[in-house]
DNA sequence: TTTAAAACATACCGATTGGTATATTTTTGA
DNA sequence: TCAAAAATATACCAATCGGTATGTTTTAAA
């Protein structure tokens, strides 16, 4: 990894929370100087503009979480354990996030819909990537004649991410995990009632 | 209403769907004085500041959403058809409140948990008032013995919430009102298996 | 070890930010 | 109708915004 390189990763992670918090727009090139101690014209040495940045730092911080599920599922062999390891990784791992600022596909998603468009794609490719997983693991339980054959695996993949979202939404709010959980549990109630057989 | 509170209310909301979408921070006094036509000294002599304004146009944009689930709820005698009135609600209006940036309190309670403290304990009461609101018709129900009694009311009306914020999230990303709808068909789902005797 | 290139810092730019003092206009009650 | 008060406009403020031209330092290959 050149200099280059490694100075670009720096920046986006000492950035990262930074925007998941703040905001983009509530979040300055001082800020960003502030957080990593470079100056300005070290940013914009690695950086067009802000922009790249914020793009940048999406894809890190989506990245990021979408690498620590698949860790959390990875290690088990059938769906059904994956749903649940999928489904377990929010209930430990929530305090961690919340302190992150937060999921950062929820947090894009409503900064960016009607205010940055060179962002929307980029966060809306995120939510399709993360129900074609999701889906993915009720296919693989389907073909493996774990789950009935009939649900619809799109359909399950975005309820669970709702609830998810929402979950963190309000928990977030409310600074306590209870409607965290008590979403969780929801999906695991539709996991056992409806889809596995 | 002296000549005032008309320009205080006139501001409101015309700023109201700018905050919305733009969110706090990315919504300028500039932006402002240009969607309502008045210069910076008529808006500073109705508010103290821009958080005022953000405040106040917040309370306006979340009271204005419950005073029409609330119309759209009233007519309805029985607690069950209170709950699907209130899911018909989001059924029908969803792109109006999509054209206007989307369900308020989501929008507001992700800009606002980190960034502005001001503002967070405001966001915080409307989500608790709404989940009131809805725990209080599943209690209804459970009074005229249309709903089982051992029910948690609170823990549905979350629930509810949570998949309506879902569903307003994933269906504002892709445009189409499909996994909002998802999630409303759940909420039915939930009522008529888990609430409705 | 030298040297060219890459990386970073300094110092600046015009534009815009939220905000205010003051002048002018419009309300409003007598 | 008139004058005091309230409301709105004008013109300004320092600070900060995102961004850049140019200088200095560091890196890395020869």
């Amino acid at each position: 990894m050149s200099k280059a390189e490694q100075t670009r990763q720096f920046i986006i992670e000492k950035t990262a929370s930074l925007f998941n918090k703040n905001g983009y727009a509530g979040t300055s090139l001082s800020d960003i100087t502030a957080a990593t101690g470079l100056t300005k014209g070290s940013i914009y040495g690695n950086f067009k503009n802000k922009e790249e940045v914020v793009i940048a730092v999406f894809k890190h911080s989506s990245g990021e979480l979408a690498k620590k599920v698949d860790a959390a599922i990875s290690d088990e062999t059938s769906a059904y354990k994956q749903l649940i390891a999928f489904i377990d990784f929010y209930r430990n791992n929530w305090s961690s996030i919340f302190e992150k600022g937060g999921c950062p596909l929820l947090n894009s998603a409503t900064e960016v819909d009607d205010a940055l468009p060179y962002m929307k794609n980029t966060v809306q490719h995120s939510f399709v990537s993360w129900a074609k997983k999701v889906a993915k693991i009720i296919e693989l339980g389907i073909e493996n004649n774990e789950f009935y054959k009939e649900i619809n695996p799109n359909d399950y993949a975005n309820t669970f991410i709702m609830l998810i979202e929402g979950g963190i939404l309000l928990s977030k709010m409310a600074n306590k995990p209870d409607n965290l959980y008590l979403a969780l549990d929801r999906i695991v109630k539709i996991i056992n009632e409806e889809i596995v057989q």
